[in-house]
DNA sequence: GCAATAGTGTCTTTCAGACAATATACA
DNA sequence: TGTATATTGTCTGAAAGACACTATTGC
């Protein structure tokens, strides 16, 4: 039944993107943080992130121009991680946050100068660990970023996302294992990620590494979904 | 540095839950839909869902009083599915939907003269058919519940959640039949799903089928994360 | 030569899938 | 008895993990 004159309208809300940037750098995993310039939580650190910018704006595109703003990148796969929507998560007012998971190869320092001055990669075991406070819920968004990484490795190419153009077997193994938190045997690393379909292609001959024997080049190749699966041991 | 006087204001957005509610009716895996009484899309189906009720609401606890106002459900399984936020999804204006997948065991038919009246189980194969139109971009939202469920059933012990609280194992094999929309050797089933550690306990002695030998009952175990994994065919 | 990394081969165990065989109900 | 469903057993091929072994570089 129709009641023009019903009082009631839904609430309107402010929706704030974050992002979970994730790279490899010295093999380990690393997210990229900011200092935050202002309350609340300023000085702590954070996930790049903020409001929508105008109403028109789409979701993932504010998370692009965050990106770009806030810490200088661009061109990254983004994708949905989830949503956290808890009253009481931030103290300005009811905020949802929509947040993106990136994924990139290893990336140059934020150059300083630029809105990016303040953003600056730490490897998530520190992030995580108990001598780093994060703003927000950002904790607990870190935590999920990184177990969605750990899961796509084992059914998606995402691990050459963390590659250069060209990479050879050992590189893309160093992935799984900074990623993962394991070692893994190069042998069988070998023939498994080989017998991945699609998954990697042969390019250029090879390249010397510090010591030992140069290795075969290889590029992503144009499977996502890899089958088999990389099992997670 | 601090701007008092900006006058930039992020923008205010309504936020809307959306409901893929999933339940198995004659071996075939169903979806609730209701039919819209108001404009935009008056009289097309649509999954359940509304605004969230207050600035101070769980987002959550927005599609649990949906789900029971609604539909006259409650105590379910709730997941967050996906947000769905694209500009012009909504021609009132800027809506962001949460929406969320619900798993149910066999469930009653929606009691006439209530809200929930205008509800109804609908077959998914149907419902994505070609001679169902939803509204908004309900069809999407559909694909990646039906979709997301059937990831879950391999990795989770989410299949219990569609059984009454004891089952047999053929009971439990229409389930998965069902939503992954194949058919299994009952005899390799019985021994996949007896191999994956606590998934399922005996409990009671039998239930007597229409023909045949009666089978014995089982229970949800106490594990949510299945290993081995039910791998799908 | 030695050290170090790249790549191949082989063995064992585990698991998925096909399917034979047995068990227990009802008519 | 026959029919239908439940449960167990057996076989085969694919894949995972352990690890010996060969190949190719720099020193």
């Amino acid at each position: 039944m129709l009641m023009p004159d019903d009082p009631w309208q839904p609430p309107r809300i402010l929706l704030a993107v974050d992002l979970v940037i994730l790279t490899l750098r010295d093999a380990r995993l690393h997210v990229l943080l900011v200092e935050r310039g202002i309350d609340p939580f300023r000085g702590a650190l954070a996930l790049p992130g903020g409001f929508l910018g105008d109403e028109h704006e789409e979701i993932e595109a504010a998370a692009r121009r965050e990106l770009s703003e806030e810490v200088g990148l661009s061109d990254m796969h983004l994708e949905l991680l989830a949503v956290y929507g808890e009253p009481g998560r931030d103290p300005r007012g009811r905020v949802v946050s929509i947040a993106y998971l990136a994924i990139a190869p290893r990336l140059p320092e934020p150059i300083a100068g630029t809105d990016a001055a303040n953003a600056s990669w730490t490897s998530v075991d520190e992030a995580l660990g108990p001598g780093t406070k994060l703003a927000f819920d950002h904790r607990r968004i870190l935590i999920d970023g990184v177990e969605r990484a750990r899961t796509k490795l084992e059914h998606t190419a995402l691990a050459t996302a963390f590659c250069t153009e060209t990479f050879t077997i050992s590189e893309l193994q160093q992935v799984y294992e900074a990623v993962w938190g394991v070692r893994l045997d190069p042998r069988n690393f070998y023939r498994k990620v080989q017998g991945a379909r699609g998954f990697i292609v042969a390019d250029g001959p090879m390249r010397k590494t510090s010591n030992g024997r140069p290795a075969r080049l290889f590029k992503a190749g144009p499977v996502h979904v890899l089958n088999p699966p990389m099992t997670r041991p």
